[in-house]
DNA sequence: TCTGGGGTCCTAGGACCC
DNA sequence: TCTGGGGTCCTAGGACCC
């Protein structure tokens, strides 16, 4: 049987900025949204004062002061950089590696002579050593059953950060027990509700519901697929591909609010380049274009939300030309008078670019004009070339309070020892 | 005064066709 | 006055994930 290791990095994004930071190591430590608008990750001693994720700062934000934690501003290419680091140091202790999210990979541990808890404890020793991240390893015959093996190796100190469920049956079971049902990965608030009104409380519970029917009726055909991996029926494969995206988005809040058309028309023509940016960056192009905008849902004044979808003739990767149809959309949607918080666009209907190479229709001088662009914005920063009138949102932006040096991807934020 | 951003998959139901 | 049955395709929205 082949096992499946689940690598989970703790409070990944405190983490990161710990490394930088010694003197903050087991202290609270919070990291913000845009905007510093909520709290997106938390460290262990964060979590302890109470702090839930995704909770308002501003609601939290005396408890913080007066337990003294430390607060950062998001920052991603730093975590982005970490998360490379960590991906890398993974395959070189298995063939198959599936890198799951920024801070989570699955890996296979087939072929693995040793006994796989002290593999995975160098492992993690070896991420510690070379990156400075602790992580959390779970181990177990299915993805679910790793996941659900994961949650005991970050909650059981005496586990070391390395828990297995793929022993005995007995042990298995005496573990899912423990394991309340929306603990489950791929169990929700809404699904876990209609599996508790039918008593089933822990994983265990669901583990052995014999009804499939019921299953199928009210999780549908993923619950089927949860209840075969508790039962150590692997439907999940590892992955070890990377499909492109079948749908970019790129969308932002606006602190303060946008109520002028070309504030948000700037807003959503930079948008429209960071997500054109990653659809070449897959070599693919986009035939679905929408656009959406809408008011702050928090407040109590008039509501407005509204989108609009736009079909395009033929598929493109051209930023300026899906800016040019975004900047029409939003004519049409957006109202003079509201204060608009958030607004974003979808790429979707994503297909790969050999088909426009193949077209007679191409427009070559466009084509290698997005792909220079791609190229100095590459070699000399973001946004060195960018759409005119971007200009106007990115020098009205507010720039985050507490966001730490690029420690990793900027030179000149480079630190020195002495 | 202040509440993130970016994905995937699944299903129900409408539109349309023969 | 009676008013089929079955199939496909598409999309919006729900639920989940990090």
């Amino acid at each position: 049987m082949t096992l499946i290791a689940l690598i989970d990095c703790n409070s990944f994004y405190c983490s990161c900025e710990q490394v930088f930071r010694p003197d903050l190591t087991n202290k609270p430590v919070v990291v913000l949204s845009n905007n510093d608008g909520c709290v997106i990750a938390r460290s262990k001693e964060a979590k302890d004062l109470g702090i839930p994720m995704g909770a308002p700062y501003h609601h939290y934000k005396k408890l913080m002061t007066f337990h003294k934690v430390a607060v950062f501003s998001a920052n991603f290419p730093l975590y982005a950089n970490f998360s490379t680091r960590i991906m890398n140091t993974l395959t070189q202790f298995s063939d198959s590696v599936e890198v799951y999210s920024i801070d989570e990979a699955f890996i296979s541990l087939k072929g693995i002579a040793s006994d796989v808890i002290s593999y995975s404890q160098l492992l993690r020793q070896t991420i510690f050593k070379w990156t400075g991240i602790p992580v959390s390893i779970g181990i177990g015959s299915t993805k679910v059953l790793a996941k659900a093996a994961n949650r005991f190796a970050k909650s059981i100190p005496e586990s070391n950060g390395v828990f297995s469920l793929a022993s005995s049956p007995a042990f298995i079971d005496s573990a899912l027990k423990l394991l309340p049902v929306e603990d489950i990965w791929g169990i929700g608030k809404q699904q876990s509700k209609k599996l508790q009104q039918r008593q089933i409380k822990t994983a265990f519970d669901f583990k052995q519901y014999k009804n499939r029917s019921v299953l199928l009726k009210y999780l549908t055909k993923t619950g089927l697929q949860l209840h075969d991996e508790l039962n150590g029926k692997s439907c999940i494969d590892i992955s070890t591909t990377i499909e492109p995206r079948k749908n970019i988005q790129s969308s932002r809040s606006f602190k303060p609010e946008l109520t002028e058309f070309d504030d948000v028309a700037a807003a959503l023509t930079l948008f429209t380049t960071r997500a054109m940016e990653k659809l070449r960056k897959q070599n693919s192009l986009t035939q679905l274009i929408s656009v959406f905008i809408r008011t702050n849902p928090f407040n109590n004044k008039p509501q407005y939300k509204n989108g609009i979808t736009i079909s395009l003739p033929v598929a493109t990767n051209n930023t300026l030309e899906v800016a040019h149809i975004v900047r029409q959309c939003l004519s049409v949607i957006f109202k003079k008078g509201i204060e608009i918080k958030k607004a974003g666009i979808i790429l979707s209907e994503i297909t790969d670019d050999t088909s426009l190479q193949q077209s007679l229709f191409i427009n070559t001088n466009q084509s290698n004009l997005m792909a220079s662009l791609d190229q100095i914005n590459k070699k000399y920063g973001r946004d060195t070339i960018h759409p005119a009138n971007t200009t106007r949102f990115i020098k009205k932006r507010q720039s985050p309070k507490w966001v730490s040096p690029q420690y990793t991807t900027n030179w000149t934020d480079i630190l020195t020892v002495k």
